[in-house]
DNA sequence: GTTTGATCCTATAGTTACTACAGGGTGCAT
DNA sequence: ATGCACCCTGTAGTAACTATAGGATCAAAC
């Protein structure tokens, strides 16, 4: 499939999978005889990991490593073990975050059926551990 | 306080606070008599919620937004619940996405300590809903 | 068979959010 | 009074994306 397609099919812009190409997280696919970029089944698979990746905040860099997980079979133990671990870390941080947001926004939004606004919370949600 | 102690209390750049107050997300504080930056508590309070909604991929501009919701108490219910409402959807999503990809690494290590790698399906953790 | 329009190519410049640096003022401590 | 750490504004750099320019390719319509 062409680049416009895949984009297409992963809601991307097409700059932006030639820019991901460039960064090295998309393999550079194929040629046509016309030079047209010509995508795989792989690729496709690939590109929505990284679309959610990037909006759950990893960076390009840190995506490529969790992709080299992916890629590198034969990788160590130790190595593979590192790095999920890390982020492992990581995910469970956001997770806590996100959750106790969450709580507040629910918690607001049920006030508000109640016409009691009330006093609003949302930044105490997310103050620091201590 | 001066912006220093503040960057250093919230772990974030001295130039990072400075852009945030451009940007609108931070009241402008008081200023000394020779125009230094005079931080209060509710500014203590407020960038650690900023940092970390940022570090969880919200946009400054969606931050102002769901800062408005603690500032401007007085806003009407609809408006309240309009917004939070939206946001508690991209939440989900995203404790959605969290979750689904700690899963896997956390069975890549598990798999690890059993000597046995297997393969890797992070990719597909992060698959398209249909 | 050529013209129109959609899509592709590369390359460059703009946007957002942050970071770094330049050039200069402030304030305390030795 | 001279460092030295900190502050100020302003500008320029980075990352990741987005937009635009200038041109080639291809299918379809006339």
């Amino acid at each position: 499939m062409k680049i416009g397609a895949l984009a297409k099919a992963t809601k991307t812009k097409v700059e932006t999978v030639r820019n991901y190409e460039k960064f090295g997280l998309l393999p550079p696919p194929a040629r046509t005889t016309s030079n047209y970029r010509d995508y795989g089944s792989d690729h496709l698979a690939r590109l929505p990991f990284i679309r959610r990746a990037r909006n759950l905040g990893f960076t390009l860099k840190a995506l490529r490593e969790l992709l080299e997980l992916s890629d590198n079979q034969d990788q160590s133990c130790e190595a593979v073990d590192d790095i999920a671990s890390r982020h492992l870390a990581e995910i469970d941080q956001k997770i806590d975050d996100l959750t106790t947001l969450r709580s507040e926004l629910d918690r607001l939004i049920g006030a508000c059926q109640h016409g009691t606004v009330g006093e609003c919370k949302i930044i105490e949600t997310l103050a620091p551990r201590i």
